[in-house]
DNA sequence: ACCAATGGCTAACAGCATTAGCTTAAGGCT
DNA sequence: AGCCTTAAGCTAATGCTGTTAGCCATTGGT
């Protein structure tokens, strides 16, 4: 049917990750990864309809991989399961600390397979929480939990703890208090 | 010296700030805040030396609104002055949604000003604070109470929480565990 | 042997931030 | 008064975006 393809989707989304890992998302033209796969930047068009839709399929793979990741620590741990799944929250975020700014950064589209990728990435958390707080507080707190965790990340990525003090210890402070005061 | 001025530094980042309220940040473009002000873009470049100088001159002026609004709040409340802040801080999320954005998103800039400006936003906090779990812990403190609202806030804002649920009640609900933890 | 369709290409466009270089008008100085 | 420096505006042009239009080659099915 077609000349043989000379890249595919898996390889622009591979790609992709690597350029705004090292590059930053602000910093991926659609020339550059178009060089990346050996096409040209309208070419690209022939497999994704944008710039968007591209970032959109590389959030949803980063989504997928934060949640299996997390999930993965939550059934390994067996004791301080809350713990090491928000060391491994951070971790994730400090390997790819680009990759997470897309995640969370407004252009974040609104599609419905993204949706249940987040959904899916959270779900093992509130179930386990609700094994602790019981069900009708179950939700707020995976809400405290991830509000905390994504907040207290995104401001140390973003270089807002200038301060002096020890960013290690302010984490597993806010982490302790977190788990005290559920 | 020169003629006399159609517009003036203050001028520009009030419509600034006004575009950037109604269009979001990435729609503000040099030649729509130029028209705001009565000139043409490249007549901006007299006064800051790009897009990114205006975005950082907004980006002071948010911090110091902001942090004279939760002085403010902190210094008028007589009880439950914690709470009355955190939602100080939430109400402003709020009422500028899109200037919001911009304070937390990658570009910040990190010139002194805007660092200091920064620090004296959350000083009153980490002050109100040491009076309550003592110095040495003021400081994680702080930083965990930050993370929270933060994240909350930027996930909020971002549309993460389309979960079902009560927002407004996992919002009280981290604010309470939150204070219970310290 | 043909033919449809796919996946690539070049050329072109529109919108953006920014730069170069010119013009105008105020205000100080002789 | 007359000049001349200088700030603040302007138009035109540059270079980089993402994206679209339209063409061409190759393939697999008939």
């Amino acid at each position: 049917m077609s000349p043989p393809a000379k890249t595919s989707n898996a390889a622009i989304t591979r790609a992709a990750r690597k350029l705004i890992e090292s590059n930053g998302v602000e910093n991926l033209t659609m020339s550059a990864l178009a060089t990346a796969v050996g096409i040209r930047a309208p070419s690209l068009y022939k497999r994704y309809s944008g710039r968007d839709a591209i970032l959109g399929a590389v959030e949803i793979e980063l989504f997928a991989d934060l949640g299996a990741r997390m999930t993965r620590t939550l059934k390994k741990a067996r004791t301080k399961k809350l713990e090491a799944t928000c060391h491994a929250y951070r971790s994730f975020a400090h390997n790819h600390p680009n990759s997470y700014k897309l995640m969370f950064s407004a252009s974040s589209l609104h599609s419905e397979e993204a949706e249940n990728i987040r959904v899916r990435a959270v779900l093992p958390v509130i179930e386990y929480l609700t094994s602790i707080v019981g069900p009708a507080h179950a939700l707020p707190a995976a809400r405290t939990f991830t509000a905390f965790l994504h907040g207290f990340i995104s401001m140390e990525l973003g270089g807002a703890f200038h301060l002096k003090g020890d960013v290690e210890d302010a984490f597993r402070y806010g982490v302790m208090a977190l788990q005290a005061g559920l």
